[in-house]
DNA sequence: CACCGTTTCAAACGCTTGTTTGAATTTAAG
DNA sequence: CTTAAATTCAAACAAGCGTTTGAAACGGTG
């Protein structure tokens, strides 16, 4: 029996108050938004006092920007940059580009906290969103954009590569974005067999080879 | 002159008073979703007392389901499903059907406010959103299933005419919810140039028409 | 121990929120 | 006109919010 005192979770004890702070308040954050998440929640989580937060950061605002940063920061330390064996061929590595991607914006169960607060500062974004966009979301961007250079052997212009980038970028996000409303739209028993990150995955590779001329066009399926 | 007392605009009058309050939540809810939008701030639009809103709908949650439902009413009666002359070559379909989805996604200027409030119901289910779905998004993408069926000629089964709708309707909705960290993902003049309906929807229908065999690979432009 | 800067805490403050109230005003029928 | 229902209004209410406060508890140093 852990040091918590009522029946509330508390996050990962064994750290700095400040830390505490900082991962409860990206796990509130992440699953309520700014405005609906309260401080009070967030110390509760964190096992602190509500005066804390602002010893700490100042301003609930200022929390919320450290958060994120904190967030994609963790992030990156541990997921770094895909990188592939050097023989790999450029439609092997869309398929991992894309699966990896998919993974971390469904999850096999859920997509982590971080994830989440990310994505949710792409849907509205505030003063975190560009420094989000410059360490995490480009570097990522520019290695989609590299395997397509590659799968495209240097024939495209660097405005088709990123048009075609955003297209797959595009796909992804809708699944998460909008799942409860796919959800809604496609049959139970579809959903249950092709809303996986591996057969999406599979899709959305195939789509971008078959409009790339790397692969058979998509109404004639390969099976 | 009209009848508003102080310097705030006012929703379009010489209508009911419960017809004010809908269409000025809608107004303030799409541009602020639920929570940071006030009964106060509607109800100053609206040029009606506070009590008001309580009176014709009770309480403020019912009230956003109205206006939900009132903004897809309104769409579907002002632009009924699209139609075509009857010898339109599909791949024309496609294009006037993406186009027009740009079209409302992202306007000319800027999506009108019930376009809006349906995309963040979508982005956000609450108890309106199924109702969406049904009575407006399912027609729409039924319509667009269709369009493909006959693209490819009755060869693709249900079940991958709609993988390829999703796929079709996820790079419009990047544009419009991720707009922002696009616009700062690409080049201004880029932006510029191809950031529109019409440049938009060229390219998201060439690559649906490449990836199913019905034009030329991507990769090998045609200008 | 005595001292002092740092950290924690319960309590309260001031403000905004959705909602209610009860009286005033308007509307429509007898 | 009279009357009663429907509608409008200014004002208040209770609850929740972010933030502040001032004192208590803690921790290292001499």
């Amino acid at each position: 029996m852990s040091t918590e005192k009522s029946g509330k979770a508390v996050v990962d004890s064994q750290e700095d108050p400040r830390g505490r702070i900082l991962s409860a308040a990206g796990r509130e954050f992440a699953e309520k938004g700014f405005e609906n998440t309260t401080i009070r929640d967030i110390c509760t989580l964190a096992s602190v006092n509500v005066a804390a937060v602002n010893y700490y950061f100042g301003e609930k605002h200022r929390l919320y920007i450290e958060s994120v940063r904190h967030a994609h920061e963790e992030r990156s330390r541990q997921f770094p940059l895909p990188v592939w064996a050097d023989g790999t061929l450029p439609a092997e590595k869309l398929r991992g580009f894309v699966g990896n991607m998919l993974e971390r914006m469904l999850g096999f169960d859920k997509p982590s906290w971080q994830v989440r607060l990310m994505l949710r500062e792409v849907l509205h974004p505030t003063d975190a969103c560009r420094e989000l966009v410059e360490d995490y979301i480009r570097p990522h961007f520019t290695v989609l954009c590299n395997i397509l250079d590659e799968l495209t052997d240097g024939k495209a212009t660097p405005a088709e590569l990123r048009r075609i980038g955003l297209s797959i970028c595009g796909q992804c996000f809708l699944y998460h974005s909008a799942g409860d409303v796919v959800g809604m739209l496609i049959p139970p028993n579809e959903i249950k067999e092709m809303h996986n990150p591996v057969e999406l995955a599979n899709h959305i590779t195939a789509y971008c080879l078959a409009a790339l001329g790397k692969r058979v066009p998509l109404s004639v399926e390969v099976s």
